[in-house]
DNA sequence: CCTACTTGATTGATCGTTCAATAAACAGTG
DNA sequence: CACTGTTTATTGAACGATCAATCAAGTAGG
């Protein structure tokens, strides 16, 4: 016989679908052994212990690992010009099937504090706190005007987040043309022309 | 008897906190029933036709106006530095209940593309409009340097995002003891800077 | 007496989960 | 290789719980 895909990645990557496009509570057994083209429901029962169980491995095999902060003590050093890019880029990389992951990590982080809490400190909230590092770092150095860190951390997160949701949540609403490429371009030079040392 | 507050909107607003806190699929008639203070779940059944009635009557209630650009034509003219804060105050005013309403409209857009079009008709759509005019107006006056106004209202409007989903989403996780009125300060002035024109 | 309001009991469908039975894959023995 | 015992994979049927929704009956005010 074929050695078909594993039945357990299988089920997995049916469950991520029907969990991202109905939630939790929407989503059925049922409806996630049809997606994964099994005959019995039950047999997801032979892989995992019950639903919740389920539901947590497509979650944690999910929760975005933020690569692009990976060595922070490297970049410290460099300058903005090319560290906000990257970053802006990792977030921006959300495409298909990250799309899915992503909707179904906030619509849970709605309901379930501890998924919120995760997923923020896998992701949001580590490169919120290098960034807010990484620019008072840069403030030290001369490299931009001193000013509240805080702010402009969250301030550039937030600059390229409506490009992000355009694509998650509006797909086609929000689409006229620009790029995410273009978009990171502008809105890095925006922010650093408003952060630059006086003088 | 007391005139008690009137059955329907006493129905309509429990309705609202079970949606938003469970979702529509976790809410259910008898939780809901529960929450308003009733004996029997069927008497919702008397003030609406079934469950999906009741929720579009919850969200249609609470589908956020944006006041802040109620009269396009009047801001057209005036100064950045007082137009911005206005819309920057408007999207940071999401307090209770209003975060409850903004919680069930995002749950149910990640999986009701109307519910995801309504909402961004109805709000994000129009500021960014609004926003796109208005910049470039604010260039043709000579009061911001030339560039790309697509990105440049997606990236003011991100810039305070940050501030609400911390609020709405991550509420304790984030507070770093940064106000929303110095994050709009120091937001404002960045953009801005950013954007001054040369010379 | 009429109308609007409120209730408990009930319906059929669907949920997550269990279970006993079957089929397939595997291991060891001669 | 064949035979046998054992574990693993898979299935259909069934269970109790709970869901949205219905209904007939009851209450109160005008």
């Amino acid at each position: 016989m074929f050695e078909v895909v594993d039945r357990r990645s299988q089920i997995l990557e049916a469950a991520l679908e029907e969990f991202a496009s109905k939630g939790y509570k929407g989503a059925t057994i049922k409806s996630i052994a049809a997606a994964a083209g099994l005959q019995s429901p039950a047999l997801i029962y032979h892989y995992f212990p019950d639903k919740e169980a389920l539901f947590d491995e497509v979650l944690e095999s999910h929760v975005p690992v933020v690569q692009a902060i990976a060595d922070p003590g490297a970049l410290m050093g460099l300058p903005p010009e090319e560290v906000l890019p990257g970053i802006g880029r990792a977030y921006l990389a959300f495409d298909q099937p990250n799309t899915q992951a992503l909707r179904l990590i906030i619509a849970e982080a709605l309901r379930r504090p501890e998924v919120a809490e995760t997923f923020f400190r896998g992701g949001p909230g580590r490169v919120l706190g290098f960034l807010k590092a990484y620019m008072e770092r840069q403030v030290e150095l001369g490299r931009l005007r001193p000013h509240d860190t805080r702010s402009s951390a969250r301030a550039f997160v937030g600059m390229v987040m409506p490009q992000v949701l355009g694509k998650v949540l509006f797909s086609s609403l929000m689409d006229d043309g620009l790029t995410d490429e273009e978009h990171l371009q502008n809105v890095v030079a925006v922010f650093l022309e408003g952060l630059r040392p006086e003088g």
